[in-house]
DNA sequence: CTGTGTGAATCAATTCACAGCT
DNA sequence: AGCTGTGAATTGATTCACACAG
C-alpha cells in the first residue's frame, strides 16, 4: 500500500518493463491485462508483478486483472514519467553522439538540451542538431536552467572528473557509459552501462557453458 | 574452493571489475593488492572479495593480500579472458557504428569480425573499417567461421527476429541492446543493456529522492 | 599484528499458499 | 470458476566473526 521509500532496486528495474510492455499492450487495444500476461511479457513471475505493485498500492480488479490504461498511468506517474527530464549528454564521441540522437528518449519524456565536450575540435560544431558546448561553461549554464540527469560518454581517465564537474553543476543523476566506478555524494545517483563487462560476463559464461536462464536486466 | 558451476551472477559481475582494476593496478607498478584496496576500487566490501574469489580457489597469501599480477592471470583465465572471443554486430545505425568502433573491445579480446544489416542501402558499405554484410549471409558466414557473441543493436521491433537468425545460425551469446525482452533456447545466453531503463530509473529515483547508495553495474 | 579463507548469522528477495473479491 | 493482494516460508546473497598463516 502506497509507501514511497525503501523500494528494492530489483523493484524499480521491473517496473519500467511493466510500463513499457503496457504501453505496448495498449497500442494493440488490449484492455484488461492478468498478472500473468505481464509477467509473460517481461520475465518475471506473476506473483513478482503482484508483489511489486503492492508496494505502491492495489490497482487491480479480483477476478479480472489490471486495466490497462489506468494502471499504465499509474506507474507513469509512481516513476515521475509524466514529468520531461532535462537531460545532457557529456562526451561528444561515437556512443556520445549515437546517445544523442537515440530515438527511444525523446519519445519517453527525456529531452536532450545540451551536448558537452572538452575537446575544442569539436565545441561549436552541430550534432544531432545541437551544439557542442564547452563542459566549462556547464555550471553556468546549469544555474539558468537545471539539468536533472547527465549522460556521461568520456574516456575511462575522465570519468571521475567530468562526474565531480557535473555533481558541482548541481546535477543530482548521472549515467555514466565509461568502465570506471565514480566516486560521488550520497545525495547523487549514478546508474552505470558497461558494454565491456557485459562482454566480459557473456565471455565468462561461454568460458564455463554455464547453463542458466538469460539474464535480461536494464543495464 | 575451485568449483566451477553454479556461480552467482552478482559475483560474475564483480569479477569483471576485479580484473579491470588489477590490470590499471598492475599499469601502475602495484605489486601487492590486499582486499581491501581491490574492494574500495571496484565499490564492494573486502569480505566480498574475498568470498568471490574463494569460489575459485585461494589465490591469495594470509597476512599480504594477492599478488596482482598473479591474481589478474587467474581471473584472466577464470573468465576465459585468454582465448579471443569473435563478435559480431547486428544494425549499424548510431549505436551499431558506435559499438563497432568502441575502443574497449578489441583491446580486451573481443575482435568485431564483422557487421550486418538488413537495410539494402547500408550493406556493401564500410563502416569502422569493416564492410556491412547483408543478415542474410549470416547462417553461412557462420558455417565456415563461428562465431561467439552477437550483439543486437537494431529497433525495437526487429530485436526478436533477429535473435532468432543469430540463434539458428549458431550464436550462443547474445549483447541485446533493444529495450525487449528476448525469448531464446536455454542454451542461449542473453545479457541486454536498456538504455531507457537506466534513465527511467533515475526518473524514478528523482521522482522519490529515493536516498539509496548509488547502483553501479554493468548493466 | 596484518590479512586471508570460511562457516555461521543476518539480511533481502523470491516463491508459496491461500483468503477474499468478482 | 478466475485473479488479486499478502502474510509465511524459502531461497539466495551479504555481512559477521574468527581460526589460521606469514
Amino acid at each position: 500500500m502506497s509507501g514511497h521509500s525503501k523500494i528494492p532496486e530489483p523493484v524499480v528495474e521491473r517496473l519500467c518493463r511493466y510500463h513499457r510492455y503496457l504501453s505496448r499492450a495498449i497500442r494493440q487495444g488490449i484492455k484488461q491485462v492478468p498478472s500473468r500476461a505481464l509477467a509473460a511479457m517481461t520475465g518475471a513471475t506473476p506473483e513478482q508483478v503482484r508483489k511489486d505493485l503492492s508496494h505502491f498500492g492495489a490497482f487491480g480488479q479480483r477476478g479480472v486483472g489490471y486495466d490497462a490504461v489506468n494502471l499504465r498511468n499509474q506507474l507513469r506517474r509512481l516513476m515521475g514519467l509524466d514529468q520531461t527530464r532535462r537531460v545532457i549528454v557529456i562526451g561528444v564521441g561515437h556512443v556520445g553522439s549515437a546517445l544523442a540522437g537515440y530515438p527511444g528518449f525523446e519519445s519517453r519524456g527525456f529531452q536532450v538540451v545540451a551536448l558537452y565536450d572538452n575537446n575544442p575540435a569539436r565545441i561549436g560544431h552541430m550534432v544531432q542538431g545541437l551544439k557542442v558546448r564547452d563542459i566549462a561553461s556547464l555550471a553556468e549554464d546549469c544555474q539558468i536552467e537545471p539539468v536533472d540527469i547527465a549522460i556521461l560518454a568520456v574516456p575511462e581517465g575522465a570519468a571521475q572528473d567530468v562526474a565531480n564537474i557535473a555533481v558541482a553543476a548541481g546535477v543530482r543523476a548521472l549515467l555514466n557509459f565509461a568502465p570506471t566506478n565514480l566516486e560521488v555524494p550520497p545525495e547523487v545517483l549514478v546508474r552505470s552501462v558497461d558494454m565491456t563487462s557485459e562482454l566480459e560476463f557473456l565471455s565468462f559464461w561461454l568460458a564455463h557453458k554455464q547453463s542458466g536462464a538469460g539474464t535480461q536486466s536494464g543495464a
